[in-house]
DNA sequence: TTTACATACATAGTTTACCTATGCAATAAT
DNA sequence: ATTATTGCATAGGTAAACTATGTATGTAAA
């Protein structure tokens, strides 16, 4: 056990001891809630569409054109698990391959109109099952929340710039 | 295309669309902000711990013993996925099975001292990572918005019975 | 400029987390 | 008693992720 250190020398930065207990806890509960939220919700509103087709053309339709490795790493994931994603997509005329003319290593990834569509369609459809079990809600307590994890997640992703 | 219905007799419980069309784009745009924020922090906290043990020891723990088909149904899982997890907790140490004394086809899943250990450590360890990252976050702020998402999950789960 | 290293993506192979379909045993309903 | 229903287990399959590695291009050092 680690919990007799001397409160004033403890400031490991590996194992994060001194930050606020109550955050920790807090922090955690969090993503709980979140995760089970958003478990729910792709239960109800799923539908068949595969997830990973709407988180990276969420990004796409968000940072414009998008180099494979770009994709990995603003959607968590590998590289190969990337580049598996976009050639469904591709395959399914969602989004196009171009090369990099600066780097003919790379490819830029573009949304098709097709792309754009399906996305739209996507989010109506999950709106309208969600809105239809919750139509007593007040739309605009719902856009501070949505609000709330946005803040949350740009501050997860560089605590510096943003919060 | 089904957008020159007649506004006044559209009501059709199928399509949702007499839903507040602001309320719809709102929790289309709440989800996809949970589960990003779900996917990067779990990126960040993961750490190699299965996902659906936290769930399900989540699960005992607020409820108490439950059955198979229980497990399945609140972790919005098929029963043969909630057997196999089951499964594996039990080969882990986490939870134990027992009969039914009531109905001798049922299974009573209930954790073990090792699992509520598991559970507790799982979440610590998850806690500080993202306090880590989020040291300068107020605890309460976030321990509100904990809430709302509960709340939410709550009313998504029954409209009738919350809200 | 050849050699060495780094970067960007593709491919192979594996694991995990689910699913549907179905079988079996116990209970409930007729 | 027969039939239907319920609760769980098993079989078999798919999708989404990973690591490890290959290939081609770009970059830097000798």
């Amino acid at each position: 056990m680690a919990t007799t250190n001397d409160p004033e020398t403890s400031a490991d930065p590996h194992t994060g001891d001194d930050t606020d207990p109550r955050l920790r806890v807090v922090l955690a509960e969090l993503v709980t809630n979140a995760s089970r939220l958003t478990r729910l919700a792709s239960s109800i509103a799923g539908g068949d569409r595969p997830r990973p087709w709407l988180r990276a053309l969420s990004l796409l339709e968000e940072y414009g054109g998008l180099r494979i490795s770009e994709i990995a790493r603003l959607d968590s994931s590998s590289q190969p698990t990337a580049t598996a994603l976009v050639k469904q997509l591709v395959d399914a005329g969602l989004v196009r391959r171009q090369r990099d003319p600066d780097d003919s290593r790379a490819v830029v990834v573009e949304m098709t109109e097709s792309g754009h569509h399906w996305l739209a369609a996507a989010r109506d459809d999950i709106g309208a099952s969600l809105a239809e079990r919750m139509r007593d809600l007040d739309a605009e307590r719902i856009a501070r929340l949505s609000r709330s994890l946005h803040d949350l997640r740009e501050f997860l992703k560089d605590p510096r710039t943003s919060g």
